[in-house]
DNA sequence: CGTCCTTTTGGTATCAAAAGGACGGTGCAATACT
C-alpha cells in the first residue's frame, strides 16, 4: 500500500468511496454500521466472516467493494433460485453486469461474458467451482473478490450432501485467494471456526450483528400424543392473523398439516422437494405476493424468501438443531414488528433427526479408495475411480474430502487423485478418517441434545437459544413463555463464567457458553454440546 | 428412532393383537426421453 492510500485511508476515505458508490450504484443513502464495516475490511483486502440476519442487508457488503476493486466477482450461492434473484437484482443496478453459470445454460457462455469484461458479477454453485476446467477459466480472470453467500452450508451440507462445499478452499486458493467475505445468517462458534478453517480463511476479521430477535416471541407447547399436537397445531394455524409458516419434517406432513388447515377455510399450501418445480414456482410466488396465510414446508423452504412481515413460525416438530430452528424461526418478524415462534413438541419426535444425523461413512470403501490410490502410485482420474467402485460422484467427493484432510491424498488442480508421499499407509488413513467422521456425529448428536433442551428448558428460552450462539444474555428477556415476570430465575456467579476456557476429565477441552442456578453449557471440541449440573463439576472439570 | 402399513398369528368366531418391513430431508448436474 502507497503512502497516499495509507493517508488516506487513516482519515476514512475508504468509507467516503464506499458510501458514495452505494448511493450512486445502487441507490443506498444509509449503510448500517456492520455493513460498512465488513465492507472496509473487504477494501482494505481483509478477509471477513459476516455473520447478521437475513434481510440485514449482507449482499450489500460484497456488492459495493466489487465496484472498487480492479477485477470481477465471484459469487458462490447454493440454489439456481437464489442465483437468478441475486443477478436480476444487480442488472437493474449500474453494477457493471452479473451471470449465473450453471446446468440451466452453457457453462462457457457465461463465462465468456466474464472474460469480455461484461460480467463484474459471476454466480455459482460449489459444484461449477470443483470442475477444474471452470476454475481454470475463471483464474484467468484474476477475481479481485470473491463472496460465498450462506456460508453454514459448509458445515449443513458439506459432509454428505453436497460434499463439493468442502472444496471450496481448494478453489479460492487457485483463484489466487483474493480477499474472500463468507456471509450467513446464524453460526454458532463452532460453525464458525469450521467455515473459516474449510474456506482456508486468512486471520478473519469477524463481524456479528444483530443476532437478537426481540420483537419474536418465543414458545413450546408439549404434547405426548402425536393427535393431540396436531388438533393444536392445525387451529393454531387457522385463528392466527397474518402471513406464516408451518414447517414440518416430512413430505407427507406438509401435504396432510396444509390439507387439514386448508380444509378450516384458511388459504394454507405445501411446500417441499417431492413436489414438481412448478407446483413449487407457484406457492413461492404466492407466498412472495402475500397472497396465502400459510405455507407448510420442509426445510425445502426458506432461503431466498423476501417477505418481511411474517407473522409467526411454528414447528410441528423439532429441527436438527438450535442453528437450524433460530434459521427457520428468523424468517418471522424481520420487519420488526411482534411475530412469534412456536414449537409444537413430544419427545419421540427427535427420533427422526436422530436417524436422518445416523449415516456413517461406509469405512469399508474409504479403505478401498486409500488402498486404490496408494497403490496406484501415479495420478488417478476421478472417473475412473467412480466406474471401478460403482459409486457416483458425491459419494466419492465425500471419501476424498475425508481422506484428504487426513493427509492420505491430494486431488490435483486437474481434478485427479494423487498419493502423499510419506502419508499414513491405507488402514491407518482410513482409521483416521472414520474418526474424523465419528467426532462429528457426535457433535451432530449433540446439537439434537441441545434441541431437547431448548424445548425442555424452565429458564428464559431467549437466554438459551443466544447462549448456544455464544451471545452473552443477561437475565430473563420477558418475551417467551417461560419468561413470566414472577420466575426469571437469575444465573448466580459462579466458577465457570460464560466463554471460560475448561477442561473436562473425559471430554476434553471445552469453552463454557451459557449458564442457569443450576447448570451449565459447555461446548466441547470432541463431543460437542454437553449440559453439566453444577452440582457433580467437582473434580470432573477445570478452568485452563 | 418412531410411525405406518401389511402380514401373520392365535385359536377356532369372524376379529384383535402382535410381528415384520419399509420409510423418512435438503440440490446440484447430467441424462434420457418427448
Amino acid at each position: 500500500m502507497g503512502v497516499w492510500a495509507r493517508l488516506a485511508g487513516r482519515f476514512g476515505s475508504r468509507g467516503r468511496r464506499l458510501r458514495k458508490v452505494a448511493r450512486e450504484r445502487f441507490g443506498w443513502r444509509e449503510l448500517r454500521p456492520g455493513q460498512l464495516e465488513a465492507m472496509e475490511q473487504v477494501l482494505g483486502g481483509r478477509d471477513v466472516l459476516l455473520v447478521m440476519p437475513t434481510g440485514g442487508g449482507k449482499s450489500a457488503v460484497y456488492q459495493v467493494p466489487a465496484l472498487l476493486l480492479d477485477g470481477p466477482t465471484v459469487v458462490v450461492s447454493p440454489l439456481i433460485a437464489l442465483q437468478r434473484d441475486q443477478v436480476a437484482s444487480l442488472l437493474k443496478a449500474d453494477a457493471g453486469g452479473a451471470v449465473a453459470v450453471n446446468s440451466t445454460s452453457p457453462v462457457a457462455a457465461g463465462l465468456d461474458l466474464v472474460t469480455a469484461g461484461r460480467a463484474e458479477f459471476v454466480f455459482l454453485s460449489p459444484e461449477q467451482l470443483a470442475k477444474p476446467e471452470v476454475v481454470a477459466r475463471l483464474a484467468k480472470v484474476k477475481p479481485s473478490l470473491i463472496a460465498v453467500d450462506e456460508a453454514h452450508c459448509v458445515s449443513s451440507w458439506g459432509h454428505d450432501f453436497r460434499p463439493d462445499y468442502l472444496r471450496l478452499g481448494k478453489a479460492i486458493e487457485l483463484l489466487g485467494h483474493p480477499p474472500v467475505v463468507a456471509l450467513t445468517a446464524t453460526a454458532a462458534p463452532n460453525v464458525r471456526e469450521e467455515i473459516i478453517r474449510s474456506l482456508g480463511l486468512k486471520r478473519p476479521k469477524e463481524i456479528v450483528r444483530g443476532f437478537d430477535r426481540p420483537n419474536i416471541h418465543l414458545a413450546v407447547r408439549r404434547f405426548a400424543k402425536d393427535g393431540d399436537k396436531r388438533r393444536a397445531l392445525i387451529e393454531h394455524a387457522a385463528t392466527r392473523e397474518g402471513l406464516g409458516l408451518v414447517y414440518v419434517a416430512s413430505r407427507r406432513e406438509a401435504e396432510e398439516y396444509a390439507g387439514a388447515i386448508a380444509a378450516l377455510g384458511r388459504r394454507a399450501e405445501p411446500y417441499h422437494a417431492g413436489m414438481r418445480s412448478a407446483e413449487r414456482t407457484r406457492v413461492h410466488e404466492l407466498f412472495s405476493a402475500g397472497a396465502v396465510d400459510t405455507v407448510v414446508a420442509t426445510s425445502a423452504f426458506g432461503m431466498g424468501i423476501d417477505r418481511h412481515d411474517v407473522r409467526y413460525v411454528l414447528h410441528a416438530s423439532p429441527p436438527e438443531s438450535p442453528d437450524a430452528y433460530y434459521q427457520e424461526i428468523g424468517r418471522a418478524g424481520r420487519d420488526g414488528a411482534a411475530a412469534s415462534a412456536v414449537l409444537f413438541y413430544r419427545p419421540e419426535d427427535l427420533g427422526l433427526r436422530r436417524f436422518l444425523t445416523g449415516g456413517r461413512v461406509d469405512a469399508d470403501l474409504l479403505l478401498r479408495v486409500a488402498t486404490l490410490v496408494r497403490e496406484h502410485g501415479g495420478t488417478v482420474p476421478a472417473g475412473e475411480l467412480r466406474a471401478l467402485l460403482d459409486i457416483g460422484a458425491s459419494r466419492l467427493t465425500a471419501l476424498v474430502n475425508l481422506l484428504e484432510r487426513v493427509n492420505a491424498l491430494t486431488v490435483t488442480a486437474s481434478g485427479d487423485l494423487c498419493n502423499v508421499p510419506g502419508g499414513p499407509p491405507p488402514e491407518r488413513a482410513a482409521a483416521k478418517a472414520v474418526q474424523l467422521d465419528e467426532t462429528r456425529h457426535r457433535v451432530d448428536e449433540s446439537r439434537i441434545d441441545m434441541m431437547r433442551g431448548y424445548a425442555e428448558t424452565t429458564g428464559c428460552r431467549r437466554r438459551f437459544l443466544l447462549g448456544y450462539f455464544g451471545e452473552p444474555y443477561q437475565g430473563g428477556c420477558g418475551h417467551c413463555d417461560t419468561c413470566r415476570d414472577d420466575l426469571r430465575p437469575e444465573p448466580g456467579a459462579g466458577p465457570f463464567p460464560v466463554h471460560a476456557k475448561v477442561q473436562h476429565v473425559r471430554w476434553g477441552r471445552g469453552v463454557v457458553l451459557s449458564r442457569e442456578h443450576d447448570r451449565i453449557v459447555v461446548l466441547f471440541d470432541s463431543v460437542g454440546y454437553k449440559t453439566l449440573a453444577l452440582a457433580a463439576v467437582d473434580g470432573v472439570l477445570t478452568l485452563i
